[in-house]
DNA sequence: TTTGACGACATTTTT
DNA sequence: TGTCGTCAAA
């Protein structure tokens, strides 16, 4: 015990009793930065050190595989023993662990694959096509969304079906019955299958839920806000027999209420847990005075909380700094110079992190840091195994593992090209319809009709190489096989050959990435369990290795902290995002100021904010964009303005004399290579600048007909300074550089 | 059947 | 902005 105490050292009072009751029903609401994930390591870890439970009756489920990592590492860490018997995961891969084992009783094979977004697309797809569903109106994406809302509200497809009326509904009802089917007649399910299909084994077979039941003596939930129905569903069962469960959340940093996580879900817990009891931790240990007291006064705004006050006993730090800038360049300019000087007082680049709320906002940062040598990572960007090139390589292993796998022949049958186009690939839809067969028995069939000359030559050759590689697959390892095939399809040529191209970056990429697939490859004993790994686990975890500068979404930001936050894309519109607000009103806003909440409190030291006044991209161009309101609901005497300091300083370029003044040991190759241009780049500054004053020479008159490449014609309203506010025919009034109008 | 050009279109967040 | 789908030509 006393190395437990040791341990309990440093914890707060709430944390040490949050940590000690072990039984009955305890929901743990938890602010940012509170130190929940301690909790739940050293729960894990005094439920084994009291010997409460042994390691495999402490079921812990998380939202994401980093979270479960951390768990795992840091309880190992603790105790000093690796245990990989445990059930550490997160909601999906411990229920695709448990729907392997009992697959058969919801009609799988134990080697059913999980498909993502992409196939279930092309499913439904085909689906709608032998139906005669149009998707004119409503597209596939729309029913897919439709479908996943029902499984994670844990609707079945008989309540779909009665609540049908009109035919929309109907037609709906009948996609999702139709999909449902096809998924396990082609052995797959998708992710929101991995939860129902545990449900259902669960509700059928009571030998197994016993078992389950029985093993699990403790049952701890990190993120409980994210909570779906199904979810809760799937806990209630689990927990049933010991009647332990301990979840812990932050009703404030709800954000995936599109993914059925609403935040109302939370109140389930006091309703389907006996005798609940709730306890708060409100201390905060990572952030500044200053930054908890803009968090906490922000989401004060909204109405839909428990009362939780988080407060810190930090120093009070500096205050939030807030710029306004013209255009997405200008705004990565500033941010760029900012880090470089917190790079020079030796901040490492890995507690700095730029968070947007949309992913493709990443551009203009990285096209700045690649220009000045910055290194960055962007995280939860595409995912590895969402690339078309590894897609393409597990199709491969897919078909050769199982003939039945209509998906991966559809995908790979005409990569690379062999001249088996949509035509030849429709008839053998057809044949394998009516048939009721596969794809691949399809092409057998189709070998035998009359019709076609060149296609059937190299199906036929195809059919042979897959029958070949399914041969070898239990002889030769898994690493050889994967290169027999690439080999044999002609796949590697095609990437050598793509290479070779001129526009050769991209192809590269291709190639290494197919590399890295390989080599991940090896750390797998079978192709099951990497195929699992690279549908259930998103992210490579060796991301956080070099000093880099971290780029992702707010959303994804969620569980990390940085010293330095900057926080961009801050207007009106954009965030709270215009659509979300559209779609669930009050409680959408909501949620966007949640999202808000959790950006501010990812930073330890500092916030900076910043917003653009011009469009982000041409086709958001609907307007002159606004700061965000939430701006507005930070407290003042917390803030720092600064008005754009672009139009302070005109200046725009990257400074050579602060890299000269910088430590040259420093200088990536990133930065020399700027050096070297920099008269190249000097020289196009100077025209650049010469192009201005040339305009201003020729200088408009207000009333002026002007001329804009991207938004036409219109009259000039105001002149001020380098902009103008024009009156443009079709669209609108907008406040535009003079260097981009031209006379009519 | 493939390729290229063109225009339409959509752009939130993810296990 | 870039991707996707459609269309016509090769």
């Amino acid at each position: 015990m006393n190395n437990l105490d040791k341990n309990f050292g440093d914890l707060n009072k709430q944390q040490i009793d949050a940590v000690k009751k072990t039984s009955g029903s305890l929901l743990i609401l938890a602010g940012a930065g509170s130190g929940k994930t301690r909790v739940l390591i050293l729960k894990i870890y005094y439920f084994l050190i009291s010997k409460l439970a042994l390691p495999n009756q402490i079921l812990a489920v998380t939202f994401t595989n980093k979270a479960a990592n951390e768990l795992k590492t840091r309880v190992s860490n603790m105790t000093g023993k690796i245990i990989d018997s445990w059930w550490v995961g997160t909601f999906h891969s411990i229920s695709a662990r448990i729907l392997r084992k009992h697959s058969e009783l919801v009609g799988l094979k134990n080697n059913f694959v999980i498909i993502d977004k992409d196939d279930q697309i092309k499913l439904i797809k085909s689906i709608c096509e032998s139906e005669k569903i149009s998707l004119e109106d409503k597209n596939a994406k729309y029913y897919l969304k439709c479908i996943d809302r029902f499984k994670n509200d844990y609707i079945s497809e008989e309540e779909v079906f009665e609540k049908a009326k009109i035919k929309d509904e109907r037609d709906l009802a009948k996609i999702f019955s139709i999909y449902q089917n096809e998924l396990i007649r082609l052995n797959c399910c998708d992710f929101g299958d991995l939860i129902i299909h545990c449900l259902s084994i669960f509700k059928k077979n009571n030998k197994v839920v016993k078992q389950l039941q029985n093993q699990f003596k403790y049952i701890l939930v990190d993120e409980y806000q994210d909570i779906n129905p199904s979810q809760q569903e799937w806990l209630k069962y689990l927990y049933s027999h010991h009647k332990n469960i301990c979840c812990v959340g932050d009703d404030d940093q709800s954000i995936y209420s599109w993914r059925g996580a609403e935040i109302k879900n939370i109140l389930n817990f006091e309703k389907d847990f006996e005798n609940p009891s709730i306890m708060f931790l409100e201390q905060n240990y990572r952030s500044t005075k200053r930054i908890i007291n803009c968090a906490s006064h922000l989401i004060n705004f909204n109405k839909n909380r428990y009362n939780k006050k988080i407060w810190s006993q930090n120093s009070e730090g500096s205050k939030i700094e807030i710029r306004g800038f013209w255009e997405t360049k200008e705004e990565a300019i500033s941010i760029s110079s900012k880090i470089e000087e917190l790079k020079t007082s030796n901040t490492p680049l890995n507690e700095i992190a730029i968070l947007m709320r949309v992913a493709a906002h990443t551009r203009s940062f990285e096209e700045r840091f690649l220009n000045i040598g910055l290194p960055y990572r962007i995280i939860g960007g595409i995912k590895f195994y969402e690339r078309k090139e590894i897609k393409d390589v597990i199709a491969y292993l897919r078909i050769a593992n199982n003939h039945n796998d209509d998906l991966a022949l559809e995908r790979i049958i005409n990569v690379p090209k062999r001249g088996i186009g949509k035509l030849t690939l429709k008839k053998i839809n057809l044949i394998s319809r009516n048939k009721k067969i596969s794809l691949f028995e399809g092409c057998k069939i189709y070998l035998q009709s009359d019709e076609g000359g060149k296609a059937k030559i190299e199906i036929n050759n195809l059919i042979s190489k897959i029958h070949k590689w399914n041969k070898v697959i239990n002889k030769i390892d898994h690493i050889d096989l994967c290169e027999l095939i690439l080999e044999d399809s002609g796949y590697m040529e095609l990437l050598i050959n793509e290479s070779k191209l001129k526009d050769h970056i991209e192809s590269y990429d291709r190639l290494d990435n197919v590399n890295e697939f390989m080599n991940g490859l090896k750390e797998f004993e079978n192709l099951e369990g990497f195929l699992e790994h690279v549908s259930l686990v998103a992210e490579n975890d060796n991301i956080y290795k070099n000093e880099k500068i971290s780029l992702m979404t707010m959303h994804s930001a969620k569980g990390l902290e940085f010293k330095y936050v900057f926080l961009i894309g801050w207007e009106e519109g954009l965030f709270p995002s215009k659509r979300s607000i559209e779609e669930k009103g009050q409680s959408g806003l909501e949620e966007e100021r949640r999202l808000a909440y959790v950006a501010l409190t990812r930073a330890k030291e500092k916030v900076f904010i910043s917003f653009v006044n011009q469009n982000r991209y041409s086709y958001a161009s609907h307007d002159f964009n606004s700061p965000s309101r939430f701006i507005n609901e930070l407290p003042k005497e917390d803030l720092e303005i600064f008005n754009s300091e672009i139009f302070e300083n005109d200046e725009y370029s990257f400074n050579i004399s602060q890299l000269e003044e910088a430590n040259t040991a420093e200088i990536s190759p990133g930065k020399k290579r700027l050096i070297e241009n920099y008269n190249k780049i000097n020289e196009q500054n100077l025209a650049h600048d010469r192009d201005i004053s040339a305009i201003n020479q020729s200088s408009f008159n207000e009333g002026d007909r002007i001329f804009h490449k991207k938004f036409g014609y219109g009259r000039i309203l105001e002149i001020e300074n380098i902009t103008a506010l024009i009156n443009f025919d079709k669209s609108g009034t907008k406040m535009v550089y003079l260097k981009y109008l031209f006379r009519e």
